[in-house]
DNA sequence: CGCCAATATCGATACCTATCGATACCGTGA
DNA sequence: TCACGGTATCGATAGGTATCGATATTGGCG
């Protein structure tokens, strides 16, 4: 739905102004993260077994109804956070390192120029 | 108006799945880089000059009011990514690269365990 | 073929927030 | 001390979003 590459080819926020068309890209992915919710699925589905989850995993991990926890899966998964796969009736959530790479080299900050 | 520490010591989303409370902090720091313009504000400063720019010069960068600018500022000073002083008449705001590298951190994959 | 369990979508609602104009605050210089 | 320019705060408003219950969809199984 998306390329990944969030910017053509730099790195850091540092290097120089973002334009608002990349800035708009980049601010729906933060935006993704910036709820409790969503950074703990994501981090539950990173951390566990064989680095994906099932939603059934997620929705007995929170005290929140099951169409909750779908709306934030759909979200973390259209900024291209996660993938998913259905296996059988179940659906299987996985990180996608490469994005969660591109933002920390977003913020790594070039000791200061 | 808060420690520095998103986390005690861990580095990774991926190490152990966050509490709910950890989970909380990180989110308020995430949700201030959702926004396009503080995106943009925040790479404005990086990249400027010495490090930090004042407010004129950011207003002067956007189409938008000056009551605006300064709300963004205070979100992102509210959080810790950002830094002020007054001197003189102006007052100039710099980037906390420590916040920015905690987050850095926070987003870095160890290869796919 | 029809039922059941797992997941996604829909519609409604209460809360949050980005934005503005008006105004208050605060150094500086006359 | 007063006026002025730079910045912050306030109050209002329009649009966004997290959450829910109800319902649709999908695949496995008897």
């Amino acid at each position: 739905m998306e390329p990944l590459e969030l910017l053509e080819c730099s790195s850091s926020l540092a290097r120089e102004p973002l334009d608002g068309e990349q800035a708009a890209g980049v601010a729906r992915v933060f935006k993704a993260l910036g709820d409790p919710v969503r950074l703990r699925i994501l981090s539950i589905v990173a951390s566990h077994q064989g680095g994906e989850a099932c939603v059934c995993d997620l929705t007995a991990a929170f005290d929140l109804s099951q169409p909750t926890i779908s709306h934030h899966l759909k979200v973390l998964k259209e900024v291209g956070l996660l993938t998913s796969e259905r296996r059988a009736s179940w659906v299987y959530y996985r990180v996608v390192p490469e994005r969660l790479a591109e933002l920390s080299a977003l913020l790594s900050v070039p000791a200061t120029v």
